[in-house]
DNA sequence: TGGTAATAGTTGAAAATGTAACTAACAACC
DNA sequence: GGTTGTTAGTTACATTTTCAACTATTACCA
C-alpha cells in the first residue's frame, strides 16, 4: 500500500478542526444571538476589549486574527448598541483607543458566564490530560 | 480568588478551535480557490463523494454538518463543471443520487495529494503523540 | 381512498463577508 | 516645504451565506 493511499482526508487537520469549532461553537453562538442579537465577529471584538481593556482596530485584528473590514464593521455595530466607545489619539489621529462601556462590560459578564458554563460541558468530552494536550496542540497549529 | 476570575476566554475551547481552524486551513483554501476556482464548500461536497462514493445531498449534510442550502448550491457548482452528477433515485425519486464524474475525481486526487502536503506540514508543528491526543479529541468534540 | 404530515431538495430576498479602492493622517526623504 | 510612500480605518460592490418560503414526492392513518 503506497503512502497515497494511506491518507485519508477524514483525519485531514484541517478538516477535523473544523468540524469541531463548529459543533462546538454552534450552541454558545445560538446564546450571544438570542440574548444580544450579536454575530460571531462582534462577540469576538467584545471579549477582546474585555481583556485586553484598550485596544485599537488594528490591535483587535492581530490578535483575533480577523480581517480589518470585519472588525471595522463589528466596532460599528457595538458602538451604536452602546457596547464600546472609540477616542480618537491625541499623537496620531489614525488611531482610535476602543474600550468597553459599562454596558458593554456588563454583557460580557453575562456572556462570559455562559461561555464557562458551555466550556465545562465540552471539556466533560476529554479526558485533564487531553484537554492539556489539546490546548497546547491548538496554540501551536495557531501560530501562522 | 473565584472560579470566576479563573476563566480566561483565551482558553475557551471554541475559540482556540475556531482559530486554529481559521489559521490551518487558510493556505490550502488557498490552492483549490485558484487551481480550480472552488470555495471551501464545494471542496467539502467533492471529497465526501470521493470517499463515500455514493451519496445524496441529506447524507452529505449529515456528514459534513453543512446546511442544506449550502450543499444544494455546492452541488449545482459541481454539476456544471462537470465533477458530478446527479441520478434519481426509481423508488423514491424525492432522493438524488449524488457521484463524481471521472473528470471530478481526477481534481479529487490532485487535491487530495496538495492535503496530503499540506497536511504534514500542519504536523511538523506538534508531536507524535500531540497528533493521536488531538485527533481524538477533535473527534470527540465534534459529537454533538 | 383521501387528506394531512413529513421529507428531499430548490429558490429568492436579506444579511454577512471578501476584495479592492478609497480617505485621512502621518513619515521620510530630497 | 513638497513629493512620495505608509498606515489606520472606512466604503462600495461583488460574492456567499442564511432564513424562510416554496415544490415535489412519499408516508401515515382515519
Amino acid at each position: 500500500m503506497t503512502q497515497k493511499d494511506d491518507f485519508d482526508l477524514r483525519e485531514f487537520l484541517p478538516y477535523l478542526l473544523n468540524q469541531a469549532a463548529e459543533i462546538s461553537s454552534q450552541s454558545f453562538q445560538r446564546i450571544y444571538k438570542r440574548r444580544y442579537g450579536m454575530l460571531r465577529t462582534e462577540w469576538r471584538v467584545l471579549f477582546h476589549l474585555a481583556i485586553y481593556e484598550r485596544m485599537t482596530a488594528k490591535d483587535i485584528c492581530e490578535k483575533a486574527i480577523m480581517h480589518k473590514t470585519k472588525v471595522s464593521r463589528a466596532v460599528q455595530r457595538l458602538e451604536q448598541r452602546r457596547y464600546l466607545q472609540r477616542k480618537p489619539d491625541e499623537k496620531d489621529r489614525r488611531h482610535e483607543w476602543l474600550t468597553l462601556t459599562s454596558q458593554g462590560r456588563t454583557v460580557y459578564e453575562d456572556l462570559r458566564a455562559h461561555a464557562q458554563q458551555h466550556d465545562q460541558v465540552l471539556m466533560q468530552k476529554l479526558s485533564t490530560e487531553e484537554i492539556t494536550v489539546l490546548r497546547g496542540a491548538l496554540n501551536a497549529l495557531s501560530q501562522p
